[in-house]
RNA sequence: CGGGGUGUAGCGCAGACCGGCAGCGCGCUUCGUUCGGGACGAAGAGGGCCCGGGUUCAAAUCCCGGCACCCCGACCA
């Protein structure tokens, strides 16, 4: 592609609204344009790149036995109510409607026509497994788009979905996925973590989550490299700290005016936030939760949620936490009866250590030597507790440590939630029927560009890793009006495209200063210049992008030179 | 949805408080000089200020209403 026809531009300045470095600098390269709120162009740069990633993922699908289909994005809502997915997406499901009035949606994902496949398709435990993908463009109200393809409204999506007799099946193949998506991303090259992670609502057992480490990514990953534990931070669990155990005292009202945080609570009796209790009020799906967690913990309310079964939860208004006889500050679980109706849910955490200061419901008013069980009851002890850097690691052996990053892939098992409400049954060999067993499993194809750019990028601009990269090959014409140098470089651009290297030919009579700036900031792996000063001495200059390492080369061995220098982008 | 912010030339921005002929930089066009890290000079083209009302002799500027976009939080690939 000669760059004096090539339909974008560059800019020399950022675009004002973009803040995350692969928005900035797509909208600087030309790769794309906003059209709406998280709803973009792909121009030529960014589709050739998502071009790229879109082959590596379908040949691994392939190769896992995957079989690729295309499924519609526009759905009737029927579709959607047979399985109450409609209320699950709530305003995340675009909606719209016919010409009849009948009313549709812009499929965010597909579980539900998938499984409509497999239960045409398949009839016996002999049809099984069978395993489907598609990559398609999925449609989104999210809440907030943010960070141009980080998180989109339309985006592009590989998603997968597997359908087994067996448990055992099912497990062999999320294992052939999680391998799949190692393989995805090591070909991309593009280091991932591969870390256990929620499964939502659905409830599947076993989930993971592929995340590329970024400063800008949105999600936190809790890492203990001695153990190999990997976790996401909604799911990870971890040792915190014991809490000191001295002898049970008797529980003591002080006070303690004007008190109402954790920070200032210590500051006045002299103790650490380990030595306390706090008590947090929730709202879920309408009913109060109080939630008894030690001062040094957060309560993780994805925990909390999944272990309540509830839609949404929130955390309670003042005004709502007054109405259920709490007094928001000194809110406790000391002295909270039964009888007010509030379920009472306590973190782990408060089973170990002794005479803690806690709240006493009462404006100004803190107890201490609290101890549980013996001052005050809950209705449940669990999990849902924030594990955080520095605890230990669950079974212990290394200390957890945080790091934040883009969720670009996400597996997990679905059990049979969508078969049975479809009725996608099979025969077994005993000739009685049951639901089959579902995996799924997602890749976020145009989220993993962005992410590639948050993690491969330098003040001068992108840093494309070769197998993704729009070109290979940049190929730079300085004083290109001269007729030598225009000569030379017409000659080696057919010999590099005749050598098989996608080049991006930048024939164009601009200054060096211009012509390097936008090379860097395109950042495709290798730069090829030829110039009046490389003619000179018969040869012409290969600059890798990513370490900035030069050769120089007669014109006749840079397609060779070029591959090699490619091959090695990656080590 | 809550909080914060912004809409003025293709892009980045000033002008707005204090109404008075719409401006700067980059980019673009032409000519000349330059030519290995965003060159220089000269001459040009290009918008009526997000939309709709209102106030006023006069509105980018003041008032009212709307829309859009960005950022921070609750959600996800």
């Amino acid at each position: 592609m000669r760059a004096s026809r090539f339909l974008t531009k560059t800019l020399r300045q950022d675009p004002g609204e973009a803040e995350t470095v692969s928005h900035r600098l797509m909208l600087r390269a030309g790769m794309m344009q906003q059209v709406a709120a998280g709803v973009y162009t792909y121009l030529p740069l960014a589709l050739r790149a998502l071009h790229k990633i879109e082959r590596i993922v379908r040949a691994e699908m392939d190769a896992a036995g995957g079989q690729e289909v295309r499924m519609p994005t526009l759905q009737p809502i029927e579709t959607w109510a047979e399985t109450g997915r409609d209320a699950a997406f709530g305003a995340n499901l675009f909606h719209l409607h016919d010409r009849r009035e009948r009313e549709l949606v812009l499929a965010p994902t597909h579980e539900e026509v998938v499984t409509a496949i497999a239960r045409a398709s398949v009839e016996s435990y002999r049809d099984l497994p069978r395993t489907i993908y598609q990559i398609q463009t999925k449609f989104r109200d999210e809440p907030r788009p943010r960070a141009g393809l980080m998180r989109g409204r339309e985006f592009e999506m590989k998603d997968a979905y597997s359908f087994h007799a067996g448990a055992e099946d099912l497990d062999a193949t999320y294992q052939r996925m999680r391998e799949a998506y190692r393989s995805i991303f090591r070909r991309c090259g593009l280091p991932t973590l591969e870390v256990e992670a929620d499964s939502g609502a659905i409830g599947g057992k076993d989930s993971h989550e592929f995340i590329m480490p970024a400063e800008s990514g949105e999600d936190t990953v809790l890492l203990c490299p001695p153990t190999g534990y990997a976790a996401n931070v909604e799911r990870a669990t971890s040792i915190p700290p014991r809490a000191p155990e001295p002898e049970p005292a008797p529980m003591e009202l002080v006070s303690t005016p004007g008190i109402k945080t954790i920070e200032e609570l210590c500051g006045l009796l002299g103790i650490e936030p380990v030595q306390t209790l706090k008590a947090v009020f929730y709202n879920a799906d309408g009913a109060i939760v109080l939630a008894t967690i030690r001062g040094d913990l957060a309560v993780n309310e994805v925990k909390l949620k999944n272990l309540l079964h509830v839609r949404e939860l929130r955390l309670a208004t003042p005004e709502e936490s007054v109405a259920a006889g709490l007094t928001p500050g000194s809110t406790s679980p000391v002295g909270l009866p039964e009888r007010l109706g509030v379920r009472r849910i306590g973190d782990g955490s408060i089973t170990q250590g002794t005479n803690f200061a806690a709240g006493a419901n009462r404006e100004g008013y803190h107890y201490t030597n609290v101890n549980y069980p013996r001052d005050f009851q809950v209705d449940e002890v669990a999990d849902i507790a924030t594990a955080q850097a520095g605890h230990q690691a669950p079974g212990g052996g290394g200390v957890l440590e945080a790091h934040r990053g883009i969720e670009v892939g996400h597996v997990f098992k679905l059990g049979t939630f969508f078969s049975e409400r479809i009725g996608a049954v099979f025969t077994d060999e005993a000739g009685a029927q049951h639901p089959m067993i579902m995996g799924c499993y997602g890749i976020g194809v145009s989220r993993v560009l962005a992410a590639a750019i948050e993690q491969n990028h330098d003040e001068k601009g992108i840093i494309f890793p070769a197998p993704i990269a729009p070109f290979a090959v940049h190929l730079v014409a300085l004083n290109a009006d001269q007729s030598a140098v225009a000569e030379a470089a017409e000659a080696l651009y057919a010999a590099l495209g005749a050598a098989g290297h996608e080049v991006l030919y930048d024939d164009r009579v601009e200054s060096a200063g211009v012509k390097f700036n936008d090379a860097d900031l395109l950042g495709l792996p290798v730069r090829v210049v030829v110039s009046p000063r490389n003619l000179k001495n018969g040869v012409v200059e290969l600059k890798r992008r990513r370490d900035g390492a030069t050769e120089q080369v007669t014109a006749a061995d840079a397609p060779a030179a070029v591959a090699a220098m490619l091959a090695r982008d990656n080590l």
